[in-house]
DNA sequence: CTGTTAGCGCATTCAC
DNA sequence: GTGAATGCGCTAACAG
């Protein structure tokens, strides 16, 4: 059976293309009788209008694109719920490309894009810091984009992120409460938007308690596992910390495996509270305090910016920092 | 600025449109000069071709649909991880859609689909032992499926999902020899594909260790997380086991809490083991024994099978069954 | 090796 | 309220 088209079935209902074209369609007038018996025969015949040649002749293809650093922790699936969401609610479909942290990646995956292929861009940075003249183009192809946590402070687009200084501050505070006096922060890359606002907020805590805001206690990590590992040992050894802020999930996790591994008590011996949002704090060993950002918000909240940019016809979003405020979830790991 | 596309960037050539195609495309036979000068200009003026026109004109898409009853768990982005890997090996995009276990999603999803946006599809299926009618339109419009993880026996399509069998059939042998005589068997839905066929790994376990393989100690659960926390808590009141296989993290994770809460010691009062790909059950408390499922490889082997059969034009898979070994992970939680 | 020509399937003028 | 005609941007014969 050769596929069905919409000439096909206009000539099954004895009408022109254009009559079909409009029952599938809400602005055009038609007959409602017109109407329905098209559908009802379009149903029976499983004909649906082929996307790709209403993407073609509106050129308009109701998707976006989500590019995001990694794929698979819970504050990206969390923020991706988030924007699938308004994306449903708007009838736009989403495409998501996931760059492993590498801006050349980001780079190829933006000029993919510009084929029309997509609306609008909602994106978390992978390269802070560096070149970001790929962006350039989305500007040229009138193609709005927003980002979300991580973003470029040189590009002129809405971000929408969290609160991250005053969390910082505020986690900061807590350990210092509970008695640390040596905190150390963990951080992939210090001299960068998240990294670098957390550590900020981390150093002011430190200093408005009185304590030496030693950059010595910052310890910068790569992004691999075995490395991470290596690192925490290591500053443990030498900087001999009761307490640290990991500025994201995957250093807190090493932490409480070498203090597994090397028998150090948390929250006795040491104390720990980390950005993350991982469902499972509670049943950690110990229970691991969380500086929790409204992932799934902040995703929707950048797709509601894009999306009002898109049905307004803008063809960019107005350079913007909105915050959404995390809450700290204080478990056994910080207790005094 | 007026946007580019073929003809005005063939004219600032001289050239014809299809000269110009030929460059963007690896078959026809162009002049390597030629080639490389239309594509440095095409560079140039940001020009690449209009991904729908393409489409319409092939009619392909170079899409696939990835269909999966949730978001966010390790096994799902691990196998997304998979399917994705191979896509791009295969030049191919994917588009994700997530049916919240609902079948009524799925049939939408897929009737969505047929409108030619889509050359294949990748399935983890929502809604086992229920009518699947909505597969057929796949058929007729000569879409091939593959199925991962959960799928329909009724439905004629390959399936790569774990040997679930035996793995189940090893954990509560590894829990029995482990000193567990009362071993309850946790399930969301003891009838269907997965939740089944593992829980018949675990019965025949129990008969062949000489336990009684009493179905009473079979709960089944909900999928919502205060149900579930109250099912386990209501199973551990009136069955009081000393063991538990849980066919899915999630109905561990309850376990976990619930021991947490009650002061019940694991392992020394209760051993636990389940299905997870988490990778930090080491830093669970206590340290998670799990059968891990090879995600990864699961979506990699499903988007294999779906390409060759793109490749081959063939309009379907074939029913089969490939199962690919768990390995099982030892951990504090079932320790003697 | 390159150009000419003819659609892919659909949505929108503009007539009637 | 409906139909005829046109072209969205591109690719694949075919001819040269």
């Amino acid at each position: 059976m050769s596929q069905i088209n919409i000439k096909k079935l206009a000539a099954e209902l004895g009408l022109s293309t254009s009559t079909v074209s409009r029952a599938f369609r809400n602005n055009s007038d038609i007959n409602p009788q017109t109407k329905e018996r098209i559908l009802k025969v379009a149903e029976e015949l499983g004909y649906s209008p082929n996307i790709y040649a209403s993407n073609l002749r509106e050129s308009k293809s109701r998707t976006i694109a989500i590019i995001i650093p990694e794929f698979g922790n819970n504050f990206f699936s969390q923020a991706i719920k988030g924007i699938e969401q308004q994306a449903r609610t708007n009838n736009y479909h989403t495409l998501i490309y996931v760059t492993e942290d590498d801006i050349n990646q980001e780079a190829a995956f933006i000029r993919a894009l510009c084929n029309g292929r997509v609306e609008g861009v909602i994106m978390s940075a992978s390269g802070e810091g560096l070149k970001h003249s790929h962006l350039e183009m989305l500007n040229e192809k009138h193609i709005p984009m927003v980002f979300f946590d991580r973003y470029y402070e040189d590009v002129e687009a809405t971000c929408v992120t969290g609160n991250d200084y005053e969390s910082s501050y505020q986690a900061t505070k807590h350990l210092i409460e509970s008695g640390c006096q040596k905190i150390a922060y963990l951080v992939i890359n210090k001299r960068i938007s998240i990294g670098k606002i957390r550590m900020q907020g981390y150093l002011d805590a430190l200093k408005d308690a009185g304590l030496p805001a030693d950059e010595e206690l910052v310890v910068e990590c790569t992004n691999d596992k075995e490395d991470i590992y290596r690192t925490v040992k290591n500053a443990f050894g030498h900087l001999k910390p009761d307490g640290a802020l990991a500025s994201v999930e995957r250093l807190a996790i090493a932490c409480l495996r070498f203090c597994q591994d090397e028998d150090i008590n948390i929250p006795e011996d040491f104390k720990l509270i980390c950005f993350s949002c991982i469902e499972i704090a509670d049943v950690l060993n110990p229970p691991l305090s969380t500086v929790k950002q409204p992932a799934f918000e902040m995703g929707a909240r950048a797709a509601e910016v894009l999306f009002e940019a898109l049905t307004s016809k803008k063809t960019a979003t107005r350079k913007e920092l909105i915050l959404l405020p995390s809450s700290i979830m204080i478990r056994k790991s910080t207790e005094k």
